[in-house]
DNA sequence: AACAAATGCGCC
DNA sequence: AAAGGGCGCATTTGTT
């Protein structure tokens, strides 16, 4: 389908081939022609990008089933033959595929044009190409690349979960998580004090200002400015290395009490705030932008409302409509579990079967003691040493030899500038040419100590990526698939139950309280599902803790 | 005045 | 002995 910024499009069906099952249609009603395939076909769009077309179907009121978002299959079979930075949308995929030059972006959206900017970079190669044709070389393309990885099975729903999440992902906007601004106002009221005139600090923040002036001896002191604040202990004898909360916690000083508070209020005020709320929130609902596969490892990002990060404390303003209750599913240690699977450690897999797998690890070599679990894995998946990790990882190895391995594995591939995979395919970027420049200098013979000190620290760093990566991406895949998966069970209850939040291993659903219970039974064995797609027949569990609840900070 | 980098903190 | 992955956003500080 190739659409118009008018809203109308053109649009083919065609075979798993690629092979036309009937004309060209042009119509002026995109949204209603979708609409009535969905009714008799049900088939799979294949479309430039869904954050493009999707968001405008929905307010259109149509839902489709399934798609292929030809940029983001791009940008996935162009990462696995290690090109990560080249143009990915689907006027350069057509490009490549036919070896032309590759134009590097697709033309801004000219809506008052009448040449439709879809059209443009085909039109301007070749005129007589319809983009329709154009498009499907292009997914034709793609799966004949797909078919030519290694393992050609788990590419293929690698990328049809991305372009499933990409619907998801557009429908969670679309709907919007439940935002009750008077509960959201009362909140700061009470942390903050009344909403002061624009520019000006809240009543409780001028307070702690004022405290914190008064702590170091009267002098005026800009809490905002870590500069001044450093030099103001500095002026009492206190050397501070930064003001961050963690570093001030351990330092005695009576203006350290009030700088704490200052800062969490400070961010509270200004990162989820009222201007916050008038920016982002409308019509009760909170309805952010989510990038799908926006980070390299395939987490998603978000724009606008910093929606990934919302604070503990503004999640009592997420309550749900009287008569619907959200359903909120999150996934138990989903990391160190995807670790358990990836590396086939059998008795990693043991103690990652239900329950507690931090508990389990500690039982099994820490002598019970969670925390040193936790530290031990945490600096297998992570790559730190810090707070006397080392040796708690050489203990983990000694148990878990296979498991360890896996990440040291893809540590050295990182330091020696290899790529690594996730478990469906997923591929780490090169590293920078930079950085091959510092490593292979402190390589070189006639290289001094600093050469060598700096280059094995900068590839060492890349290592921690590389390790991380492997973990973090796969993760990330089984959550992908968790939300295509539930997408799809959730279809027969459209108008009841909807997704309206996904934020790394977590969802929330929001839905009628009669089907609530059901719901949560979708969600269990979504997760159960996503499993089976990932990791096939693994002795490792995904437990999902689900809650049904009012209000999102009630949840577990 | 506009832009970029650094700082710090929220989330996973 | 020290060494910690991925983001987005607001604010301050430094540069042009």
């Amino acid at each position: 389908m190739a659409p118009r910024p008018d809203g109308g499009g053109r649009l083919r069906p065609v075979g798993v081939d690629g092979e036309p099952l009937g004309p060209v249609e042009e119509v002026d009603d995109l949204a209603g022609r979708v609409a009535e395939w969905e009714r008799v076909a049900g088939p799979r769009w294949v479309w430039p990008a869904t954050a493009e077309v999707y968001p405008e179907l929905l307010r259109a009121g149509v839902r489709v089933r399934r798609c292929h978002d030809l940029g983001l299959a791009e940008g996935l079979l162009l990462g696995w033959a290690g090109r990560h930075g080249e143009p990915r949308w689907w006027g350069a995929a057509w490009a490549r595929s036919r070896g032309g030059p590759v134009p590097a972006d697709p033309p801004a959206p000219r809506r008052e044009e009448s040449q439709p900017a879809l059209f443009e970079p085909v039109a301007a190669g070749t005129p007589d190409v319809d983009p329709v044709d154009a498009m499907t070389a292009v997914w034709v393309d793609q799966a004949r690349r797909v078919a030519g990885v290694d393992r050609p099975e788990l590419m293929r729903l690698l990328v049809a979960a991305e372009s499933a999440g990409s619907l998801a992902a557009a429908e969670m906007s679309h709907h919007g998580l439940p935002w009750r601004v008077d509960v959201h106002d009362a909140l700061l009221t009470e942390l903050l004090g009344p909403r002061p005139a624009v520019g000006a600090r809240p009543g409780r923040l001028v307070e702690l200002a004022d405290r914190i002036g008064a702590a170091f001896g009267g002098r005026a002191v800009n809490p905002d400015s870590p500069a001044e604040v450093v030099r103001a202990f500095a002026h009492d004898g206190v050397a501070v290395p930064s003001t961050r909360s963690w570093v001030l916690r351990g330092v005695d000083h009576p203006a350290v009490e009030p700088l704490l508070r200052y800062k969490e209020l400070s961010r509270l005020f200004s990162a989820h705030g009222w201007s916050w709320l008038e920016s982002w929130v409308r019509g009760g609902r909170f309805r952010p932008e989510y990038v799908v596969g926006g980070v390299v490892s395939g987490r998603w990002a978000s724009r606008g409302g910093a929606a990934l990060q919302l604070p503990r404390v503004v999640r009592r303003a997420v309550v749900a409509d009287p008569g619907w209750v959200l359903v909120v599913a999150d996934a138990a240690q989903v990391e160190p579990r995807v670790l358990a699977a990836l590396s086939g450690d059998r008795r990693f897999a043991e103690v990652a079967g239900e329950g507690d797998l931090y508990a389990g690890v500690a039982a099994e070599v820490f002598g019970g003691d969670r925390q040193r679990a936790k530290v031990a894995l945490l600096s297998a998946m992570y790559g730190g040493t810090s707070g006397g990790a080392g040796p708690l990882l050489a203990v983990l190895r000694q148990r878990f030899p296979e498991a360890v391995e896996f990440v040291e594995a893809a540590a050295r591939a990182g330091e020696e500038g290899r790529m690594v995979r996730s478990r469906l395919g997923r591929t780490s970027p090169p590293p920078s040419a930079g950085w091959r420049a510092v490593v292979e200098q402190g390589a070189d013979p006639g290289a001094g100590e600093v050469e060598e000190r700096q280059a094995r620290r900068v590839a060492r760093g890349w290592g921690r990526f590389t390790r991380n990566f492997v973990v973090q991406a796969s993760a990330a895949e089984w959550a992908l698939v968790l939300v295509a998966v539930l997408r799809g069970r959730l279809a027969p209850w459209a108008g009841s139950a909807e997704l309206v939040f996904f934020q790394h291993d977590e969802v929330v659903l929001h839905c009628r309280r009669e089907v609530a219970d059901r719901v949560r039974e979708e969600v269990r064995a979504a997760g159960v599902e996503a499993t089976r797609w990932v990791f096939g027949a693994t002795p490792v569990r995904f437990p999902l803790g689900v809650s049904v609840v009012d209000c999102y900070v009630d949840a577990k």
